[in-house]
RNA sequence: GGCACUGUGGCCGAAUGGAUAAGGCAGAGGUCUGCAAAACCUUUUAAAGCGGUUCGAUUCCGCUCUGUGCCUCCA
């Protein structure tokens, strides 16, 4: 019997793996921090979408009615808090285009590279310039209830107000008076505490992305933004919210105080969920370090479905220290895995008869499940897959219909439907592929005539022609 | 300085209070072979250090050492 069991998260709130209940039976409500599209994603920005699409794709496969929602940060994330200079105005002025040009061309990139690594698109994917309306109403909440502040034009979180009621830092275990705050000094006078953040900022005149506000004219503050929109589509208590481990002080924080102000009773999500980092040569690949890599960088060796693979070798409460090397390893097992799904989807069966094999395709499919329930234990799963795999090679011959079936069907949902990868990129059945394949096929048959008679100098010269191509000739014993 | 995490074979990486510590890569031997490669078969090697709890610890606890992330901004 198959038993798909139940799913255990680790919640970073509880700091404890938990056994998963949704808020509403079969209804899951997913948020998850998305980009600022300022510049081109790197490998370790699209670690994060590629693990919490296995989550989407997970519960999907279970059957639940998840709606995901993942944001664009389009205005709003400063670069320092000294002189509030906007990620996207910045780049702006260094590619002398419009703000919103930018917006466009990163929010393009940024989906485009997500179509290329088979990441399903979420159910909503909200703006935060679509939601400036959204931010002042909730703005104008907290300052009801009286959690926030308004002074010259700019509106901050109280935080000393909050932490006499809630406690601040439980997600980060922080205590803010053991912060180390270097820059005090240079921090701006306006606020009353230096660990009060910005809800809403007073634009200067000079300052081109503004909106009117009951203050000022200005821009809401990255931290504003993403609360406001998951309250917006998931309800102010909701299932999981995740993001990236470098998100989780002060973003996810300040997330989370003004969720119970606006409220004013604990809110938010009940699973918080975040991903480690990636990091190259032992450092975090980050765009102001200048290590990043990003798809294009290594796509013509390495295609989405092997970066895919190197991804969810690792858990993703692991940091993963990125290089080459190791990638051309993850290649080398994910020939092994290609080669599987094409031999058992390409098998007919005949055999009828019940052998005793020392692989029981159920306790198989449920050490799947049991491996993807537990935290979403990718590797675990991967290696189960490898596992399947060695036997397939070995002894398809001898599983009987019956089981022959059930294995082709769950390991085909275990690769394409969970973990993700690209079944086209795996099979190729496109049409230009298919033009390309059949000269390849002509000029290997020409190779072969030139080996029947021996002409050892062009079928040589020949596969390594089309070696260079990317076509290898593996030859057949020579007979 | 505070907080969080990490240390498993040659490399990457899981699980686990007790019997043989997944899996991948590499290495070794073999099958096959015009050559080369691939494929396939077989196979060697592991728990930072010290102490504690326990009948028993890689797993739990403490200390030391190591590395990383966060405390401007970053998935």
């Amino acid at each position: 019997m198959i038993k798909k069991g139940t799913i255990y998260i680790y919640n970073s709130l509880t700091k404890k793996k938990e056994l998963f209940n949704p808020i509403i039976n079969n209804y899951i409500g997913m948020y998850v921090c998305g980009p600022t599209v300022y510049n081109h994603l790197h490998l370790g920005n699209y670690r994060t979408f590629i693990i919490f699409d296995i989550v989407f794709r997970y519960f999907k496969h279970l059957g639940y009615k998840i709606r995901y929602v993942r944001n664009i940060t389009d205005v709003g994330h400063l670069e320092n808090e000294i002189d509030y200079e906007d990620k996207i105005i910045k780049k702006s002025r260094k590619e002398g285009i419009d703000p919103m040009e930018i917006v466009n061309k990163y929010t393009i990139s940024f989906h485009k590279f997500l179509n290329i690594l088979n990441i399903l698109s979420p159910n909503i994917e909200p703006t935060a310039t679509g939601h400036i309306i959204e931010q002042i109403e909730f703005i104008k909440k907290l300052i009801t209830n009286n959690y926030a502040y308004e002074i010259n034009g700019s509106v901050y979180f109280d935080l000393k107000k909050y932490i006499k009621k809630y406690s601040y830092g439980i997600l980060s275990n922080n205590k803010i008076n053991k912060l180390l705050y270097e820059k005090e000094n240079i921090l701006n006078k306006e606020k009353r505490y230096p660990y009060d953040f910005c809800l809403w900022k007073k634009a200067s005149n000079k300052h081109i992305m503004k909106w009117k506000s009951p203050w000022n004219y200005g821009f809401p503050g990255w931290h504003t933004e993403c609360v406001t929109m998951s309250t917006k589509y998931l309800g102010g208590v909701f299932d999981i919210h995740g993001g990236g481990m470098d998100l989780k002080f002060p973003h996810h924080e300040c997330e989370l105080a003004q969720s119970n102000a606006f409220y004013e009773k604990i809110s938010n999500a009940r699973y918080w969920m975040h991903t480690n980092m990636l990091t190259i040569n032992g450092k975090k690949m980050s765009k102001s370090l200048g290590n990043n890599l990003s798809i294009i960088d290594i796509y013509n060796d390495y295609s989405p479905n092997i970066f895919k693979l190197f991804i969810l070798q690792h858990h993703y409460r692991s940091v993963i220290d990125f290089s080459l090397e190791k990638l051309k390893e993850t290649k080398k097992g994910y020939i092994k895995i290609k080669n599987t799904i094409e031999l058992i989807n390409n098998f007919i069966p005949t055999n009828n008869k019940y052998f005793e094999l020392n692989f029981n395709v159920y306790n198989w499919i449920n050490k799947c499940y049991k491996s993807i329930n537990d935290d979403f234990n990718t590797p675990m799963l991967i290696s189960n897959i490898f596992y399947a795999s060695n036997f397939i090679k070995l002894e398809l011959y001898n599983i009987n219909k019956v089981n022959f079936f059930l294995l082709k069907k769950y390991i085909n949902y275990f690769i394409f439907d969970i973990l993700g990868l690209s079944k086209s990129e795996l099979t190729k059945n496109n049409l230009e592929y298919k033009k390309f394949n059949i000269l390849v096929k002509k000029l290997i048959l020409f190779r072969k005539e030139m080996r029947n008679k021996k002409n050892w100098i062009i079928s040589d010269r020949l596969r390594k022609e089309l070696c260079n191509i990317g076509v290898i000739i593996n030859d057949e014993k020579f007979s």
